[in-house]
DNA sequence: ACAATAGTGTCTCTAAGACAGTATACT
DNA sequence: AGTATACTGTCTTAGAGACACTATTGT
C-alpha cells in the first residue's frame, strides 16, 4: 500500500499521514557529536553553559530540503505512537530517553503544502546523562561515540494508555521526515541549543517552543527534572537541573525543603565522594503514585 | 480514495486512519433532550441536580454495535482537527461550544480490534446555557427542542495553533462512528450524567475521565467556567458553576475575592434583578490575554 | 419581620522567599 | 587557613481558608 503513484494533484484529497516528532531535551551533547548554533557549525567544545540540547535532524528531501528539523517520520503499522517516538529518538541520539510524554496533535489542512494531509502527534522527551553512550558532564574529551544502539528501557513506562508489544516484520512507508536507522555519528544529525535554534522546517519551530514551555512547567509543579541525572544523585544536583531548565538561580536552602517536602526523595544514606566540601547526600527518586494520566497536575489543597 | 473493498485480513497493514471525539460538558441536558443513566433510559424531567452531562451517540455498527460512544468520526480532507470536534458536536448536540482544547492522541495498534489501525484525537468541549437551543436553567418543562443549527461561532477563537477557512465539497470517508448530521432530536443521541456512564464503546470511558480530570483542573486553575454562562454573569453564578464541575461547596467570601484578584472580571455596573435577596452585580469576562498555547498554566511568582 | 444571598472584615495557618549562621569536606 | 558547598534556623510576607458580620432585596 503505496501512495507514490498517486498523481500530485490528488494528494491533498487522500487521507491524512500520521507521523510522529520529538523534541528530546538533554543537558549536554553527547561529546563527539556535531553542534550547530544558528546556523553557524562547530565542533562540541568547552561550552558547558547550562543550557538545553535538542538533536535535530536534516531534511533529505522536499519540502524543506537541505532545513534543519525534529526527529520523527510515519508510524508503522504494528507501532505505538510513543513507540514511534523512541524510535526516532533511538535513530536520531543513539539512546533511550528516560522520559516519554505526548506534546500535541497538529493537523492543520496547509501544514505540508500540496503534499498529502500529514497529521503530526508531537512528543517531547528527556534523555538523561547516563542514557547518553558515556558522555563526560562537564568536559570536552573527544570520547567514544558510544557504541550498539542500548536498549535500557528498563521497566520505564511510557504515558500512551495502552502499550503493546511490537508484531513482526513491517513495510515501510515512505512520507514525512525520513528517520535515518544507520546508527553512528551521522552528519546528518545536529544538537542544537534550545536557546539559539535555527528556524526549523514545517511547523517545528513552533513545536519545540511548546515542548519547552511544557518542560519548563513540569519543572515547577512536577518531579521530572531527576530524569536528567543518573540513579542516584544530590540535591544540588537536582538544583542544577532546575536551574538549567528554568534559567533562573534557585535558592539552595529553599529548594532542598520544598524538594523533601514532596516526599518523593529516598535517602540513600550514602554520600557524595571526592567533592571539595562537605559530602553531599545522594538520594534515589520514589517512583510509586505516578500520576494517571501524563499532564495530570498534584491536588491542590481543598477545604473539608 | 475508499478502503471498503480492501479484504479484512489487510486491513491492519493500512496506514492509520484519523478519526476525532469529542467529549461535550453541559451544565444541564437540553430539554427535550433523551436521557440515558447507566442503561436505564427516561425523558429529561426534575433532577436539577449539580452535575455536568455530556452527549453520546450510539453505533449503529460493528464493533460496539449499540453501545454508547463519543461524539465523533473521521476528519475530511479539507477539515482541520479542531473543525472535526465541532461539527461531531454541532451533529449531537445541535449547538457551537463556547470552548474546545485539544486533549489527546489516541494510537494504540490493538484499539479498533481487528479493523483498519485508528489514530483518534480527542478533543473536550463545554456547552454554554446559551449555546444549547432555548433551554430553561432550572427547569423540566417540555419545551421547543432548538430548531436550526445555530451558527453563533463569532469571533471565537479555537486552540488549534492554525485554522484555515474550510474548502470545497468534500468526499466522506466511511470509518469510525458515524457523524449524524440530520438535525432535530436524534433517537440515536443521549444525554448522560457525567458521574454516572454507561460502559462506553472503544476506549471512550478512559477518554471521558481524562477529559473531567482536564476540566476540573482547569477549572482551578484557569478561568473556564465562565463559558458555562452566558455573557454576564454574576459571582454567585460562577461559584455555582466551580462547585458543579468540582463536586464540593466552595466559600462564597473566598471564591469572590480570588476569582476578583485575577482581574479577568469586568464589573458592568448593572445588577440582577428579580431575585428575592439582595441584588447582585453582573460580571462580564474579560478575554485579553489569552494563553499561547492551550494548556499553558499561569507563570508562578518568580524570584528576582 | 424573615429568608436568602451579596458583599466586607479579619483571624489563623501554611508555605514561599530571603538570608544569616553552622557543618564538613578538599587544597 | 581558606574556600566551597551542605545543611539548619528563622524572619517576613502573601495567600488560602474559616467564619463573623453588615447590606439589600423580595415575600
Amino acid at each position: 500500500m503505496d501512495f507514490a503513484d498517486v498523481s500530485a494533484s490528488e494528494r491533498p484529497y487522500l487521507p491524512p499521514a500520521v507521523a510522529v516528532s520529538t523534541v528530546a531535551f538533554a543537558l549536554n551533547p553527547p561529546s563527539g557529536a556535531l553542534v550547530v548554533e544558528e546556523g553557524v557549525r562547530h565542533d562540541a567544545a568547552g561550552e558547558t553553559s547550562a543550557t538545553l540540547w535538542i538533536p535535530l535532524v536534516r531534511r533529505t528531501r522536499a519540502p524543506y530540503l537541505g532545513r534543519w528539523a525534529l526527529p520523527g517520520g510515519p508510524t508503522r503499522w504494528d507501532e505505538t505512537l510513543a513507540d514511534t517516538a523512541l524510535r526516532s529518538i533511538r535513530a536520531a541520539a543513539q539512546c533511550t530517553p528516560g522520559y516519554l510524554e505526548q506534546l500535541y496533535a497538529f493537523g492543520g489542512v496547509e501544514r505540508s503544502a500540496d503534499a498529502q494531509r500529514l497529521v503530526t502527534i508531537a512528543y517531547w522527551a528527556m534523555l538523561g546523562e547516563d542514557d547518553l553512550s558515556t558522555a563526560v558532564p562537564g568536559g570536552a574529551e573527544g570520547g567514544s561515540t558510544g557504541a550498539s544502539t542500548a536498549e535500557q528501557a528498563g521497566g520505564r513506562r511510557w504515558d500512551d494508555p495502552r502499550v503493546d508489544p511490537p508484531r513482526a516484520d513491517p513495510p515501510r512507508a515512505e512520507i514525512g521526515a525520513a528517520i535515518d536507522e544507520s546508527g553512528r555519528a551521522d552528519a546528518n544529525v545536529a544538537w542544537c541549543s534550545a536557546d539559539a535554534l535555527p528556524d526549523l522546517a514545517f511547523d517545528h519551530s513552533a513545536i519545540t517552543d511548546y515542548a519547552l514551555a511544557r518542560l519548563r512547567s513540569k519543572t515547577e509543579y512536577a518531579a521530572v527534572a531527576h530524569r536528567f541525572l543518573g540513579p542516584v544523585f544530590t540535591i544540588g544536583q537536582l538544583r542544577a537541573v532546575h536551574e538549567a531548565v528554568l534559567g533562573y538561580a534557585v535558592d539552595p536552602a529553599n529548594f532542598r525543603r520544598q524538594i523533601l517536602a514532596r516526599g518523593a526523595l529516598i535517602d540513600t544514606g550514602e554520600r557524595e565522594t571526592g567533592s571539595p566540601h562537605r559530602p553531599a547526600r545522594l538520594y534515589r527518586f520514589s517512583n510509586e503514585a505516578a500520576p494517571e494520566f501524563p499532564d495530570a497536575r498534584p491536588q491542590p489543597r481543598r477545604p473539608a
